[in-house]
DNA sequence: ATTTATATTTGTAACGATTACAAATTTATG
DNA sequence: CATAAATTTGTAATCGTTACAAATATAAAT
């Protein structure tokens, strides 16, 4: 995946700090926080400002490859993966899991006659891991 | 439903401000934020105070009788419906519509081995009423 | 090239929602 | 009625985010 050119493609000039913000997001899939992203490539880009991480995190959302994850309700989270999908978070190591679900499952007969842009499912509850180690 | 009651069985004492904020929260069905419990309040109780409203809400949450919505990443809502049940947010006229789900069509396949205390689901998009006005 | 314009990044200050905390008030207990 | 405990309140502190203007980098024009 060349990203100089996936920025472009979207109307974004691949300037070095974008081209790195996206690259984090994308290769780590961690579904970062601001402070994460901004702590994670200071080392790399000592002038990096967090101001820049924000003002890129909102130029990637408005073009449309980027979007936002609140599964806890004081921390915004960011997700370069734009298919639709689901969240899970551990309640007990903090982990992330992506998970698939069937869209036209979630709730679609009381939705008649609305027009749907945005879904998003989480779940909160503890991972195989944390249970088998009784963490 | 005695409002009164309902709190003490979830051993929560009744005090005139946890009634009336529980009673806005129960009746209204809004989904209110912190500010708009306290704005509808404090007409009828003038020496409320917003701490008053977060320390109350977060009890209901802790005694297990109210639970938060999160659709949009800056707005913290509360809801007093504890059954399983996801959100409509209409983007034109704000509107939150309470919608009903499959809990077992939510990704359950994904997971397996995997303790879920907690689904959420939020789907934004526009409203019937606001299609047909075209808002 | 050099200047000029435009876009991007940066740092600081401002803002708003939430929390910490201690004083004041209310409610329960002896 | 006095004392203790719980609840409410107001103020100040904190934290994430945004506004804004200066500084820097990039692109365009001469």
């Amino acid at each position: 995946m060349n990203i100089a050119q996936h920025l472009s493609t979207h109307d974004i000039k691949p300037s070095y700090q974008r081209i790195k913000i996206y690259e984090y997001l994308y290769e780590k899939m961690n579904h970062p926080t601001v402070d994460l992203i901004y702590k994670n490539l200071v080392g790399e880009i000592p002038t990096l400002s967090k101001t820049t991480v924000y003002n890129t995190l909102k130029l990637f959302i408005d073009k449309g490859i980027t979007s936002t994850v609140t599964i806890e309700d004081n921390e915004v989270r960011y997700d370069a993966i734009m298919d639709a999908h689901g969240h899970f978070k551990c309640t007990s190591c903090g982990a992330i899991y992506d998970i698939k679900y069937d869209f036209k499952d979630v709730a679609m007969n009381e939705l008649k006659g609305f027009e749907v842009k945005e879904t998003q499912v989480h779940v909160k509850g503890k991972c195989n891991q944390c249970l088998t180690n009784k963490n």
